[in-house]
DNA sequence: GGTCGATATGATGAATCCATCAAATCATCA
DNA sequence: TGATGATTTGATGGATTCATCATATCGACC
């Protein structure tokens, strides 16, 4: 039985839907050459490698991310260009949001973005 | 504790992770009023009428929806216009996919793509 | 072949999601 | 007030996800 059209989104959003994994998913769309080794993933998430791996198995299961060893390391990229085009969206949908929430939630999360500026 | 930003994300993604609330998302972002009431959307998608209400709960949950009762029917519209942002995107990134999956897998799903457009 | 660094997979328990059926709630009307 | 249509919520069992620790696998090098 094939999915239907419904149900190959839904995995694809699915991917999406863990903190590690957009965060992940954002500095693959962010990295100046398009790809970070796990070993780069790990510096600068900050996790712990097993922990790094499983999601980033989710992600090649849902097919968000492509991975490409060479030698002992393996590199990861976006699967495909939408991605980013999500992620993106998510961005202004997110900002979207948080104009209708709290002022004092707002700064909140404000401060939280311009400290993972800062961190990167 | 106050969500961080990919937590908000992660929460939004996740409510569209699933194929039935991707549809009733698509049924509001498409419906010409903007909105449709609980009826319209049993009607359009043949569901049961507990199943249909707990994801809408979901999507009410996660804030991709607003609802409005005017007497005994209750109407759904989407929360923000980003969020047809993101199913617009979304879309793109199933051409994206289908592009690069076998020829008789696409050809099956466009199909589906067809028949669900003669049901509309 | 063995060692080591890098990465992936397996096992497990807790939490969450999903589907289904039952019951409750809300609004309207006689 | 009770009945009815519309909708929501609750309860429950099974499936899936998540976090964590342990183990396995891969590639490079001696």
């Amino acid at each position: 039985m094939r999915p239907s059209l419904s149900e190959v989104k839904a995995d694809l959003f699915k991917g999406l839907a863990h903190p590690v994994r957009i965060r992940v998913l954002e500095l693959l769309h962010d990295a100046e050459p398009g790809e970070l080794s796990v070993g780069e993933l790990l510096a600068q998430t900050g996790l712990e490698a097993s922990h790094l791996s499983q999601h980033l198995a989710v992600l090649r299961r849902y097919r968000l991310v492509e991975s490409d060893r060479r030698g002992s390391q393996v590199y990861y990229r976006l699967a495909y260009a939408n991605v980013g085009g999500l992620l993106d969206v998510s961005r202004a949908l997110l900002a979207e949001v948080l104009e209708t929430t709290h002022s004092d939630a707002t700064a909140h999360l404000e401060e939280q973005q311009e400290a993972a500026r800062w961190v990167r």
